[in-house]
DNA sequence: TTTGAGCGG
């Protein structure tokens, strides 16, 4: 006599978060549009967009779907990465349900503990439609967690490269508030700096929370130079940036830097 | 919390 529910494996026990998956509505995915943080002029560029972006609300039609062989040299995976360990399969799934444009989605995980490695692939069923939601979902926050989506092409796995835009020249930004995303970050720079080619919130993996620094990438080196000291001590949310070089993580062999 | 890390089958 052995009572059968007791046997749940703790690995794969429900999330703390509660159960994403029973949640009524389907729009706790609308996207939340930046809190009070300070962009100054482009504003109303980025505003619009983000409408545009909701008034075609794409309709899943499978016939489309399977029917267009078409350029199959397009990509139509986003890698997806910063994922809890409670992220699964479905969770992902329902965070893009309601576009009806997911193909499928898979998470790495570890082949021994079969935990996740914090992230995974979204195929869509178009490269437009991974582009529509990579613009759209890219830095807004996901369901029933803290931190920000963090999307991009699925670009080695296919072999294709995203647009490498030559070099780019990092700065360093600390005492971020708790409430700085990637993109709140990346368009605080680009008002004023068009050469910023992204920004990034460094989060703990296990808690997902901020920790409080980030990175801006440049493609151009003056305003990189420019940017470290006219935007030091600048707001971005509630608190002054305190920028700072960056030390480089990665070093390519037989490349110099200058 | 103050110098990340992110490509499978």
């Amino acid at each position: 006599m052995q009572p059968a529910n007791s046997m749940v494996p703790q690995s794969m026990a429900a999330p703390p978060q509660q159960q994403y998956q029973q949640q009524p509505q389907q729009h706790w995915m609308a996207q939340q549009q930046p809190a009070a943080y300070q962009v100054p002029q482009q504003q109303s560029a980025y505003y619009y967009q983000q409408q545009q972006q909701q008034q075609q609300q794409p309709q899943y039609n499978a016939a489309a779907a399977s029917a267009q062989p078409t350029s199959s040299d397009e990509i139509r995976s986003l890698w997806i990465g910063d994922l809890q360990f409670w992220m699964d399969e479905p969770y992902i799934q329902n965070c893009f349900a309601h576009t009806g444009e997911v193909a499928s989605v898979k998470v790495i995980r570890n082949k021994q503990s079969g935990q996740s490695e914090g992230y995974g692939f979204v195929e869509f069923i178009s490269h437009a439609a991974a582009e529509r939601n990579l613009q759209t979902y890219n830095g807004s926050m996901m369901p029933n967690s803290e931190q920000p989506f963090r999307l991009n092409w699925a670009s080695l796995g296919s072999g294709e490269k995203r647009s490498d835009n030559g070099p780019e020249y990092t700065i360093f930004v600390g005492d971020l508030a708790a409430d700085v995303t990637d993109y709140m970050l990346q368009e605080t720079f680009r008002a004023n700096y068009p050469s910023v080619k992204g920004a990034k919130v460094v989060t703990d993996r296990v808690t997902g929370r901020t920790k409080g620094y980030g990175f801006v990438k440049f493609a151009d080196e003056s305003e990189q130079l420019h940017a470290m000291t006219e935007m030091n001590g600048k707001f971005c949310s509630t608190r002054p940036m305190r920028i700072g070089h960056a030390a480089n993580k990665k070093s390519v062999p037989g490349q110099v830097q200058g």
